[in-house]
DNA sequence: ATCCACCCTGGAGTGCACTCCAGAGTCAAG
DNA sequence: CTTGACTCTGGAGTGCACTCCAGGGTGGAT
């Protein structure tokens, strides 16, 4: 063997992403060049383990890999205070809070309407459908926050150019 | 004016959605196609604003388009029991819960390390990758709830086939 | 009659986050 | 020394939900 390191296929074992991702969040900038063993193939130190499974957290509570690249380029820099990082963080719990909210209301009349499923008292599509139609509106209106994370994707952000 | 009835441009008005979006949604499926004016235009009864703001608030719930066109062919067919949406509607139902349970957490430990940047009391980029790096793992384990609306994605869902 | 804002179509392009492919090289075990 | 599982690259393809475009028709107001 020349120069230990883990080889891609073991980082990707131990992050549960495939290699095929991890060369892409290369490409991407996100994870930064691993050194080369000196027929080319990639060695990783521990800590790269560890960033990727950031990653993986970071993405799952609604990052884009975009954000994720910039809080860890400014966290690799250091221990600076980060205005950017905390506005971003400020507008993510903002979003998240009110999805929270959105979700919390869905959740409980589609339990209750389950519940009468459950009871065999006329179980029918259009009951979901009314449930649906009744949550709350909440677009058009707060237009201020932007969603930052897709996946947190509350009305629809377009805002029609015309 | 032949055959009355809304334009495109109308609907997409009172709708919030785009005349495009409207014909897309039309392409695939998800809304029947509108009967059509002697020169061709789609004429559209009040009744499709409706049906298209079913669509907008089911996609704002985490249902994909795909699903709602399931809903709405099946709510289309009358008020019969319909243990399809009945399934859809339960495993959606534990997504949704379990989203909001691990949004919730984030949320907390967000606003607890924002409180304390606000303090002024050492406000580091670390922190907040720190509250990342400590948000609970969830994935691998529980495979059997798929996602059905990537918006709610929570864990990524890839199994690694190899 | 002329505007101009609307409508139509089919098809291509976008953004995100991958995922797959072909073709070629590498490495440890049998 | 062969086998088989890995690695590399560049580029194309995927899925969702749009979004844009070119090229052409329509219709109410001036």
């Amino acid at each position: 063997m020349d120069m230990a390191g883990l080889l891609i296929g073991d980082v990707a074992e131990r992050t549960g992403l495939t290699a095929p991702t991890i060369r892409y969040y290369e490409s991407i900038g996100l994870l930064k060049a691993a050194p080369r063993s000196a027929t080319g193939y990639r060695r990783y130190a521990d800590t790269t383990v560890e960033e990727l499974r950031f990653i993986k957290k970071a993405q799952s509570l609604g990052f884009s890999l975009e954000e994720i690249g910039e809080i860890l380029k400014l966290s690799r820099a250091g221990d600076t205070p980060c205005s950017h990082v905390l506005d971003l963080s400020r507008r993510h719990l903002q979003a998240v809070q009110e999805r929270i909210q959105q979700l919390a209301r869905f959740r409980d009349q589609l339990a209750a309407e389950l519940a009468k499923w459950d009871g065999k008292k006329e179980p029918t599509c259009r009951g979901l459908c009314q449930i649906i139609s009744s949550a709350e509106e909440r677009e058009a209106d707060a237009p201020s926050l932007d969603l930052h994370a897709r996946d947190l994707r509350a009305g629809s952000r377009r805002k029609a150019r015309r």
